[in-house]
RNA sequence: CGCGGGAUGGAGCAGCUCGGUAGCUCGUCGGGCUCAUAACCCGAAGGUCGUCGGUUCAAAUCCGGCUCCCGCAACCA
């Protein structure tokens, strides 16, 4: 059977990263998790396309790049150094990296814009956001700082219109419900209730695809004052990457449509709504699956898992762990934990267990030990005379069925699922060696035929696992192979359904250990050591000569005494309480964000500072009229300033 | 009543579509073995399957109420 031109061609890509930070241990999951299917591919014998790349436009980037004073061009060049790095260091076989900054992707872009743009769908609106008139600068609701400011000078911002274009969805509501409910695209497709009910049977909105509030980004060509903003420029790359309305590839007929987009949970929405309908726009065809992972939590002390974020210092760095325990442990790891749609909890403690039973005593002991056992009886080299046994076939069963098993999971990206079938052979093989005692055919003259064939068995076994586990672990299992002396043409997709194929008088070679046994404790101590610690204040808040402020801007700010005479939680909200304050004059309320650290009773008597002359806002259908002072304390923590009791109300605070 | 997901031995999970002896990995305890990386193999303990009620000969599984967690949306003025 002839795989190396039969199976046809195979697509696969990552998100394009944003480059605002340096690539973190979800980064690593998601493209290690794309890699490991690109290998298993190629090895079937599909022409591959493994795509990945970093998608460099926006405001955040442009902010970035003037915080360090320099270019963006030269910020984003000098983080995809750091995500090359991070791919090379975890073995990472890409085919192609895009840059959404590389010319034939803009020249693309801008196709495709005025494309869809001729098309009608398209079209000059008016876009409604906030606006920061010392700024000149748009911000949507999320971009606000704390205090509802400019994120930039920290003033107040008004409600305001921008001209952008509009990208029409609703022609593609109807389809793309089909095939968020109808089709398999959505993997795992429980979460397509949620994207309906929340996006589509509202009514799809039209989208922004334009901004003039920021220059980093691609002119939109027949209007040069708007640049493309995220949606079009980002998700095009799928196809702009193949030579899509651009001469630099031309692989696009051959590639398209993508077989697996995989993405991270967050941003499965744009990959589920508007991605098939920019397509369905341009009248291309549909890929075939998207899959959705979860995150990468962090498990801390007290057994909560949290998000990673830099203010928790619980960051994982991808870099420290592929140096202290290799490339292929940390991908064994997440592709192992990880099961598809749902989080994975992460904690050292975690790790290095999963390390040591599974790699270390598992599959590293089984070679280590069948290896030993051919050099210390045979001297290396099996006789080639046989005598099979009671326990053979049906190890030489489970060998045999593992390829057709994660091929399936391979195919569903159940990752997690392959390697435990994987593994589950790895334990029968461990199981089969303590059944069939070598060690005591080892004193028998008689047995060395029986001996013989019970170690053939057993590399075979290796053999096969290997093969298939070296999509999973590029970098270790060739030295397997060399321990088991099979050779490359040994080890192809084709023999992992075989049983058989090293030669009868194989010759095996000890070597070093695989996977060395860590010790849990003192590792755990030195982990715990090298990560940093939590901050209780914020990156960018720190005070240098940019932030100081005259007395006179002091002054604008008007704090003023108060007590809260009464309070209750905003049935709607999560995080608001609603705050009556006596302010020595006609009252006030205040909503404020701290529910999830003070009851209303906690609050009701006390006396506090607020912000008398904040601009009033709605939160979640509440007046607010002001704002109360706290600080932060700590990990997910907040206090707020209260008085004392016998303060008078209403009194100016300078 | 905004939308969705979840609660199963110490930990993490499977089972639930299509009711019928509750399963896996790790951990704990006991035993075996000595080829091997104090690794491997076997055995045991440990769960009234969140809670209350209903349907049924029979409920982890189906139905309804409740509690608590977690996402999304909204939102930390």
């Amino acid at each position: 059977m002839c795989n190396e031109c039969s199976k046809g061609k195979f697509y696969i890509t990552t998100p394009i990263y944003y480059p605002s930070g340096n690539p973190h241990i979800g980064h690593c999951y998601t493209t290690v998790a794309c890699d490991s299917i690109a290998r298993y591919k190629r090895m079937q014998g599909y022409d591959v396309m493994f795509l990945t790349g970093t998608d460099e436009h926006g405001l955040k980037i442009e902010q970035k790049a003037a915080e360090k004073g320099i270019t963006p061009k030269q910020y984003v060049d000098e983080i995809v150094e750091i995500f090359k790095r991070l791919w090379s260091c975890m073995n990472i076989s890409y085919d192609r990296y895009i840059r959404t900054t590389d010319d034939y992707h803009v020249e693309s872009v801008q196709k495709i814009f005025k494309t869809l743009y001729d098309k009608g769908y398209i079209y000059k609106g008016e876009y409604k956001g906030k606006y920061c008139t010392p700024c000149e600068s748009f911000w949507t609701e999320s971009q606000l700082d704390e205090n509802g400011c400019c994120p930039d000078c920290h003033r107040p911002v008004a409600e305001a219109k921008e001209e952008a274009y509009f990208f029409k969805m609703s022609p593609f509501a109807d389809r793309i419900e089909k095939l968020l409910t109808e089709t398999d695209y959505l993997q795992p497709n429980t979460r397509a209730t949620e994207l309906v009910n929340n996006f589509i049977k509202p009514g799809l909105e039209d989208l922004c695809v334009s901004r003039t509030s920021f220059t980093w980004g691609i002119p939109v060509s027949f209007d040069e004052k708007h640049v493309v903003y995220v949606w079009i420029d980002a998700l095009s790359n799928y196809i702009t990457a193949l030579g899509y309305l651009n001469d630099k590839y031309d692989d696009f007929d051959k590639f398209w449509p993508a077989d697996v987009h995989m993405v991270a949970k967050d941003i499965m929405r744009f990959h589920a709504i508007i991605w098939p309908a920019m397509l369905m726009a341009l009248e291309l065809p549909l890929p075939k699956h998207l899959a959705v992972h979860g995150w990468i939590t962090f498990l801390n002390k007290k057994g909560e898992s949290e998000k990673m974020s830099k203010s928790k210092g619980n960051v994982v760095d991808p870099f420290m762990l592929s140096e202290r325990y290799g490339a292929d442990a940390i991908r064994y790891h997440i592709l192992r934990e990880m099961a598809l749609g749902a989080d994975s909890a992460f904690s050292n403690e975690i790790m290095i267990n999963r390390i040591n039973s599974d790699l270390a005593n598992g599959l590293g002991n089984l070679v280590s030990r069948t290896v030993a056992m051919a050099d210390k009886y045979f001297g290396g080299t099996l006789p080639t005379e046989r005598e099979a046994g009671e326990f053979d076939d049906d190890l030489i069963a489970q060998a045999l069925a593992l390829r057709s098993k994660t091929d399936e999971y391979i195919d569903k990206t159940q990752l997690n699922n392959a390697l435990a079938e994987i593994f589950k052979v790895v334990s029968r093989a461990n199981k089969y060696i303590d059944e069939t005692t070598p060690w005591i055919l080892g004193k028998d003259e008689t047995k060395r035929a029986r001996l013989a064939s019970v170690l053939y068995n057993l590399l075979e076994t290796i053999r096969i696992v290997s093969t298939l586990l070296s999509n999973f672990m590029p970098s270790t299992m060739p030295v397997v192979w060399e321990q088991i002396g099979a050779k490359a043409e040994d080890v192809t997709y084709d023999n992992a359904g075989k049983f058989g194929v090293l030669p009868a008088d194989v010759t095996v070679k000890k070597g070093e250990i695989i996977f060395p046994r860590i010790d849990v404790d003192k590792e755990i101590e030195e982990l715990n050591a090298l990560i940093a610690p939590a901050k209780t204040f914020r990156e960018d808040e720190d005070l240098d000569k940019a932030n100081v402020i005259t007395i006179d801007q002091f002054a604008e700010v008007k704090l003023r005494s108060g007590e809260i005479t009464a309070c209750e939680k905003i049935k709607k909200a999560k995080k608001l309480l609603k705050l009556t304050v006596d302010d020595g004059r006609n009252g006030r309320q205040i909503v404020s964000g701290i529910a999830q650290w003070y009851a209303p009773e906690d609050l009701i008597g006390k006396k506090i500072v607020f912000v008398a002359n904040l601009a009033p806002a709605k939160l979640c259908g509440e007046l607010s009229e002001g704002m109360i002072l706290a600080c932060d304390a700590g990990e997910n923590d907040v206090r707020v300033l209260f008085l004392d009791s016998d303060t008078p109300n209403g009194s100016t605070i300078r």
